[in-house]
This record gives structure tokens, C-alpha cells and sequence, in this order.
DNA sequence: AATGAATGAGTGTTCATTCAT
DNA sequence: AATGAATGAACACTCATTCAT
């Protein structure tokens, strides 16, 4: 009895200290890189000591893995959102694209640890983190296959033309002055034009 | 006649120490990423001891800067070669993709840690840094802007797309698969099309 | 019984890390000076690592002013006691330098640390250490000017005389020859004489 | 004969550079102290690389021991040469301290190494130094022996006063302010008029 | 008489991590 | 769920010193 109604009295908001943490450490990450930020700005930011990440987090690499895992699942699901509302294939890659750049906005750092973080950072997770990588990249190269008629021109080239230009907005990109519907129409208008 | 031959050829180490050093950090830096990489492993790489280093350079971030320097002293010097050669401007601009895709594989380390250096990284030689990168874009950025009738595609975005997918191009770039000039010639003639 | 007794007498290190830390680095410090004593040779003198001296204190010009400020509030504290007993100027001068000269011996390292600093070092701290010190000053520079007759002897000297035998007594004191009154009651005495 | 009008012509200044770094070092030194002050900057300072400095000195301790020799031998000279010229026991004193006092403006370096360097510091010379120090202070000793009459003062600790005074000057004494004269003028006075 | 280049131990400091409480 | 306190290895860097030239 007294149990119950202490669960139910205490503790109003269930596990937000990991979400603190979380964007805490996306921040930083994003901002000053994986192994510039220590654990104690990670945690100073997040309000706590450097121990007390260790609660929910298992090392520095956990909480890597978990901001890419976050930041992949935000943008996929943007991206399936998107592509579902269209059928034709070139509408589908552009909706795609406004949505990975939409993403970059709403969740700036997370999506930035991901496409910042190389191949091969993260030691003991780095397989987990290169298949993240890869099912969200795979998303895009569907996308390319689906569309019609390649022409002479090689799809791969075309595939690492469109990449390129994603992974990269992020040095460029300022929500202030573009649009991620912008961005995507130009993109892509500038890409189709090349497979008629 | 074996010791008159070694006087003349000895030697084992005239002033090569300072070039031995850059090559060493130019490819733990681009391997392992700035932070990660040690002054201790660099100096193992280069054959000495940590505290030698600062005889040739008096930081981590002087031998960051200059390890900048010549990435982008090596590739501008191959991409001003190659345009010199060509008059058209389509072409002029082909030729320094194919030069600065070129580069990337003749100065792999040099070029990785120039791309991969985000532009607010390096401390008190950050200035110094975005300094070349901005001398070495500029060119990029002429060479687009030389490019005739605009079309209803905005030049920026244009040079964002190309922007992002040479920059990008180290991680999928294999010399064993991919040739600098067939990549060039595929990512213009798709951008080509889009502007007439 | 030796259980419980053992619970009531146990916790080895309450809270007086921070104050073991303290003295070791004063003996160092007064033992070899600032800069010769090492990090590492105080963590072993008060039996942790170098690093675990970073948890109770930001660096070691810290661990040096708070050195300075336990023997300047010491001292003072001293000095404070034994002028409040008297009323006339020069029992309060002389009872104000026993009780420096006899702080001298019950708190040896920390006096020694304040006395050989010089007004110069400190880096960042050096402005707090000289305010401190001129605060344990002003005590003798006000007791000297409540003086009383000062004759054709320059007030000003009179005091660079007593500073000067004050600060350097460490060199020479040696508690199983010199006792605090004894000194005190000599040092005035000849300076009492040149005022009347 | 090549030998010779060489020697003639060559080198102008027989052994200056053993001179210079000297002076460079007793300011250093001096400055911010024996452990504080480097090799490289002492070296720098006298316009050579530190390695050279090992042509004319064994050791920084080497460097320090002969600084200190020629701080006491300059005090040594212009004491002697002040007493020599008095005959009454308090005349030749004051001269002493007058000579001391202005020496401490004439060689300023030199005097502040001599002073400021604790008798445990200096490694493998700390004998030779303490040998030099208790010789320069024995003159004192003996012209304080020499005074007349001692009274009811124990004379030990009018030497330790006028020690304490005459050692701890650097810290106070400002050459614009202070005249060597007046200062042991009035010293001198406050002393003398115990003893009668 | 001095240099260029290096050495290896040492500097103060920071790191991710641990763990009893 | 988090803290206070510590660990031990690592960090970038500096040190006095050496030595062939």
C-alpha cells in the first residue's frame, strides 16, 4: 500500500534524466566532437556528476550508439513519412531529401553526431553504429533504384553525387536562408534533368 | 670501395625528419581523427620520442596547420595545372574535379584531414585554417561562377551539390574501382544537363 | 564488543582528506618551494595519486593560496589573541611579534610558505596572495604608527626594520634555543629605546 | 704564424659570452626563480641555443653556484672597501650596511640570486653556497662583535635584527626612493642607541 | 664556440571509469 | 537515482642534458 501510492506520488516525470542526458551529450558531441567533450561537461549540462551517467549509460561509446540509434530513428521516421504520402519515384526521392534536410533542423545535433561521426570512430560499437548507418543510407539507395531510365549515366555516380551533397549540408546549411523544400526541389531538378 | 661508396651515400637521415613527421601525423589525424590521435603515437610512427616533436613544431595544432597547409599547397597546385589546360569552362571545371579527386588519392592522408577538419575545430590556428580552406574553395567557387547561363537554377545550390560530393568523396572513393577522370566527367555531365 | 567499538572509532577519512592535502603541500612547498615540489610528490606525501588532488582543489596555484590564506588567518588569528590583552602601544607591538614568532612554530610550513613567496609568483592567483599579505601587514603597519613619539627616526624605516627580522626569523629560529617572548621582548627593547 | 696573427685578429672580446649568460641568468633566476627559469630561456636571453650553455657551465646548478660567487664576491669587495676607510666600531658597521644596501641597487641580480636562494636549494653545489653565504655574513658577525658594550641586549639578537633587515631590503628597497646612506644612517641609529 | 636535433624523465592536468554510500 | 571521492592511465608539453658536427 504505502508502495503504491509513493510510485504514484513521487517522481512525476519517468525517465526525462535520460533524455536530458541524451540531448546534453548530442550537444556536445555535435559541437566539439566525440572525444573532445568529456563525460563531465556531458554531465555538468545535464545538471548531474560524471558518475552519475554511468546509471544509464554503460561508457561514453553507449551514449554515442544511443544519440546515433535516436538521431537515425528520428530521421527515418521523418523520411517514411514523407516518401508514404508519394508514388512517383522522383517525387519520392525529393520528399525524401526535404525530409533528411527538415530533419537537420529539428534535431540538428543528433543528426550532425551521425553524419559527423566517421566509420570507424566508436571502437567497441562501431559495427552497431556502420549498420545504422548503412539501413539508413539503404533508404536513399531504394529510392535511387526505383528510378526510371538511367541513361548513361552510372546510377552509383548519381547516388554519390546526392549523398555527397546531404551528408555535407550540414556545413552549409542555415535555416535562416534555405529551406528544406527549397534545397530538395533544386536538388533534385538539377539531377532529373541529367536521366531524360 | 664499400666505405667510400657509404660516405657518399650515408647520410640516413639529412632533414627528412620534419617531412617524416608530417606524413606520420597526416595519417593517424585523418585515421583516427585529431583528438583521438596522439602526439605519442605520432612520434612512435615517426621513429622518435613525443618531446621531440616540438623541435619541429611548437604545437599539436601547428602540426595540424601545417599538415593543412600542404594538403591544400599539393592540391591547389594540381588543380591550377590542371585548368590552365582548358578553356571552356565546363571543361575547366571538369578538370579540377578530376584534379582535386586526382589529389585525393596521391595525398590521401594530407586531403583527408583537410575535408574532415570541421571548420571550427584547431584552437588558435582555426583562423589560419579556414583561411585555406576558404583560398582553396575560392577557386571552386570562380570556377562555377564562369559557367554560362544560369537557367532557373540557382548557382548557390549548384555549388553546394558539387561542393558536398567531392568533399564527401574520400569515404567512398577506391582507386581500384573509381578513376578520378570517369567520376568528373559523370558528376558534370549531370550537372551539365541541368543548365541548358 | 571490538566489532561495535570498531564501528563507533572507524570511517579512516571523514572529511580531513581535504586538510591532509593541505599539509603535505605546505611541507613541500616551504621544504623545496613551489615549483620544485611536484604534483605527484604531494599526492604520495598525503597518500593518494596526482590526480585525486584535482578533485579538492581546481590546480596547484589554488593549493598554494589556500596554503597562504590557512597561515595568513592562523597568524592573524594569533596576533589578534594577543593585542586584545594588551592596551599600550608597545606591549601590543611586542605581544603582536611573539605571537607571530610563536606561529611561526605551531604552524612552521604554512608560515613558511606565506613568508618565502614571493609578492611576484602566483601567476593567477599572485593578486590574492598580495592582498593577503598586505592584510597580515597592515596589522604591524597600524601598531607601529599607534606609537607613540617618534623622534628624529623615520617611522617608515623603524617598520622595514621590524618586518625584515620578522619575515626572516624562519632561517634562523630554532624553538629549543629561541623562545617567542624572549625574542619578541629583545627586538623591542632595542627599537623602544630609539623612539624616546 | 697563421696561428698567431689569427689569435690577433679574431675575437676581440676575450670570454664576454661566459659574462653575458651570467647576467642573463642572475636576472632570470632572480626574476622568477632558480626551478622557474629554464635553460632555454636563460640561453635565449643571452642570444644562444641551450645546448651551448653546456660549453661554459657543467649544470644549471654549475650556472646558479657561479652566480652566487659573484653576487658575494661584488658585496664581498664594496663592504671591505667601505670599512677600510672607517675605525669606529658603529662607523665601520654602518659603512658595511651602506655598501651592502647599495650594492643591492649596483648588482641587483646578482644580490636578489643571493639572497633569495634557500640554504637547501641548489642540489650538488647547496655546500659551496652555504660556504659563500656564512662567509659574506661572518663579516657582519665580526663588525657586530667588534661594537662596544652590549648592555643588557643579547647580541645574538641585535646581529638576527640587522640581519633580517639588511636581507629582507630587496623586497622593500626602491632606489628612487631610498638611499643606501640614509637607510643604514637610520638603521644603525635605532640600534645604537640600545646599547648605550 | 656553438648548433641542430634529439633524449627520456618529468611537468601539471584531464580522462573515462568505479564504487561505497 | 545520484553523489563524493578516488583511480590510474593518458594527455600535451617542458625539462635539463647530450653529442655529433
Amino acid at each position: 500500500m504505502a508502495g503504491s501510492s509513493q510510485s504514484l506520488t513521487r517522481s512525476p516525470r519517468p525517465d526525462n534524466r535520460r533524455e536530458l542526458l541524451l540531448d546534453a551529450a548530442a550537444r556536445l558531441f555535435s559541437d566539439e566532437g566525440f572525444h573532445a567533450a568529456s563525460m563531465r561537461d556531458i554531465a555538468k549540462a545535464a545538471g548531474m556528476l560524471s558518475g552519475s551517467i554511468y546509471y544509464h549509460f554503460e561508457s561514453k561509446e553507449e551514449l554515442l550508439l544511443a544519440i546515433y540509434e535516436e538521431g537515425a530513428r528520428r530521421l527515418a521516421e521523418a523520411v517514411e513519412n514523407a516518401i508514404a504520402r508519394e508514388t512517383d519515384p522522383w517525387a519520392r526521392l525529393e520528399a525524401a531529401c526535404a525530409a533528411h534536410l527538415g530533419g537537420l533542423i529539428a534535431h540538428r545535433d543528433y543528426a550532425r553526431v551521425m553524419i559527423q561521426t566517421p566509420p570507424d570512430a566508436g571502437g567497441s560499437v562501431e559495427s552497431r553504429i556502420r549498420d545504422l548507418r548503412r539501413r539508413y543510407e539503404a533508404r536513399f539507395r531504394a529510392l535511387i533504384e526505383a528510378l526510371p531510365a538511367p541513361g548513361d549515366i552510372d546510377r552509383r555516380y548519381l547516388r554519390m553525387l546526392l549523398f555527397g551533397a546531404l551528408n555535407w549540408s550540414p556545413v552549409w546549411f542555415r535555416p535562416e536562408r534555405d529551406s528544406p523544400e527549397t534545397v530538395a526541389k533544386q536538388f533534385i531538378a538539377m539531377l532529373r534533368r541529367s536521366l531524360n
